[in-house]
RNA sequence: GUGGGUAUAGUUCAGUUGGCUAGAACGCCAGAUUGUGGCUCUGGAGGUCGUCGGUUCGAGUCCGAUUAUCCACCCCA
């Protein structure tokens, strides 16, 4: 039996690393317009991190943590002995915990400092059971802007958002664009006591899964599917009616930036995530098409309390994280055309063997001089080497035959314009592309 | 963690109420007048029918177990 790929985990193969390449890229471009820099954070950290940050209480601490131990710590537990808290190791299953652990240990934002911005990319850790648009590994794009309370950092992190999804191919019309505050300590642990009361009072109509939930975290009995749930949950308070001035403020002016910069976003007094470091505004962009039940291919919002639980300066912080997989879902439900893999841009062909030595010499020659260049290792007929030049669309090829190689001499063929003619040999490795063609005499290559 | 579906060629899938040598499309390889790609035509290679067990004269097909995978719940990106 062959072995597999791990439960929920996904090889990219050729061609799609390659987007994944693509989509850093365009990501550093797009988030380093708005002044963010790359950083790099191990991709696992002390258990207590995430405990401590994301909170103990949640889905994605509670049960869908990887953790992490060493061989040595391995046969500790194994015997049933302790082992030290700091070698309670969890792989990350997200970025921001990390990210902001970073910043406190090295000091990047010292009280009364301008904002950093950090950005991020690479793989997250969840072990929950995989379905669509949802991996145990997974890799995420994401920022962090740190020491920002404006509410103009948080639009401004949302504008970015929207932009970068627009950037790399998902068009607008697709993407929706959920916005809403949680409020801070001083409003939100009233209205959670609110909704408790709402929830308790009204019992009778509430299923068991909301029930519990009213215990642990209130704000998600607004997520319940069951119909019954969500009827009875028309009547209970809203978040946005119970934020106390400040907030209210925040919010307000959070999307009348919005509004400034013409990105339509829609208000969602039931919008709450399981992360409980957000305080304030959260937000969600979610697609239509190609997602089933997993639509968000984006999300974030505002953590002022973070860095202080893990140990640092009071810091107010905002962040989001983008989810490749999905945009890869979305772009494929757009319609949109992912490049090719390979290409080169010269294949050498030899029409028998009595110039392979010849032509293998000719090939170092050319990747020497800077070129993509390749040739047939398998003895293939002329007319098969043709068909591979034209399968890695190659825009030239040498052909090496007998006749010109006795006069010292290769054919130059343009693969768009079925030009042909002949170039000397020492010559070859002028001037990329065009100066062979220039050598043989005809047009520039195809771009 | 809970529920449901699926597992046949490199890929996407057919395969009748159990019955001869398991098929198609695409892809791959080779040819179609002697040294030339895309289109077309012809031919070819490639499968322990996920694995183990059971029922049966006979199992790709029925039953059980197991593994993987997909979808949904939960939650998140």
């Amino acid at each position: 039996m062959t072995i597999q790929a791990a439960e929920g985990t996904k090889d990219l193969l050729p061609g799609e690393a390659q987007h994944w390449e693509d989509f850093k890229r365009m990501s550093a471009e797009v988030f380093g317009r708005y002044g963010y820099v790359l950083i790099d954070t191990p991709v696992f950290e002390q258990t207590e991190l995430f405990v401590r940050g994301i909170g103990e209480a949640t889905d994605v601490v509670s049960k869908e943590m990887f953790q992490a131990v060493s061989g040595e710590n391995l046969k500790r537990l194994v015997a049933g002995e302790a082992i030290k808290g700091k070698s309670r190791l969890s792989l990350r299953p997200e970025g921001t915990a990390g990210v902001v652990r970073a910043a406190v240990q090295h000091n990047l934002v010292p009280p009364g400092a301008a904002p950093v911005k950090l950005m991020y990319a690479g793989p997250m850790f969840r072990a929950e059971r995989p379905q669509k648009g949802r991996q145990r590994q997974f890799n995420q794009v994401g920022i962090e802007c740190l020491g920002a309370q404006a509410p103009s950092a948080d639009a401004e992190a949302i504008i970015m958002l929207m932009r970068f999804f627009e950037a790399i191919g998902i068009p607008a019309e697709a993407t929706c664009l959920l916005v809403n505050s949680l409020g801070c300590d001083e409003c939100r642990p009233a209205y959670r006591e609110r909704l408790y009361r709402h929830l308790q009072d009204n019992a009778a109509l509430f299923c068991e899964e909301c029930l519990r939930r009213a215990e642990s975290n209130p704000l998600r009995a607004f997520d319940c599917k069951n119909p019954q749930c969500a009827s009875a949950m028309e009547q209970a308070p809203m978040i946005t009616e119970s934020l106390c001035g400040a907030c209210q403020e925040h919010h307000g002016q959070v999307k009348s930036y919005l509004a400034i910069a013409g990105v339509p976003y829609r208000e969602e007094p039931r919008l709450v995530r399981g992360l409980d470091y957000y305080t304030r505004t959260v937000f969600e962009a979610q697609v239509t098409e190609g997602l089933g039940s997993q639509n968000a291919i984006g999300g974030g919002g505002r953590y002022d309390k973070l860095a202080e639980e893990v140990g640092g300066n009071p810091t107010p912080g905002l962040g989001f994280a983008i989810g490749y997989e999905r945009c890869v879902l979305a772009l494929k439900a757009a319609g949109y055309e992912f490049p090719s893999a390979s290409t080169c841009d010269v294949f050498v062909a030899c029409v028998d063997g009595t110039v392979q030595d010849a032509a293998f010499e000719a090939v170092q020659t050319l990747r020497d001089s800077g070129l993509s260049c390749e040739m047939d290792h398998q003895g293939r007929s002329l007319k098969s080497q043709f068909k591979l030049a034209d399968r890695q669309g190659a825009s030239l090829v040498l052909i090496f035959g007998p006749d010109e190689l006795a006069e010292g001499s290769v054919t130059v063929r343009n693969m768009e314009t079925h030009e042909e003619a002949k170039v000397s040999l020492e010559g070859i490795a002028d001037k990329g592309c065009g100066g062979l063609l220039g050598l043989a005499g005809i047009g520039q290559p195809p771009v």
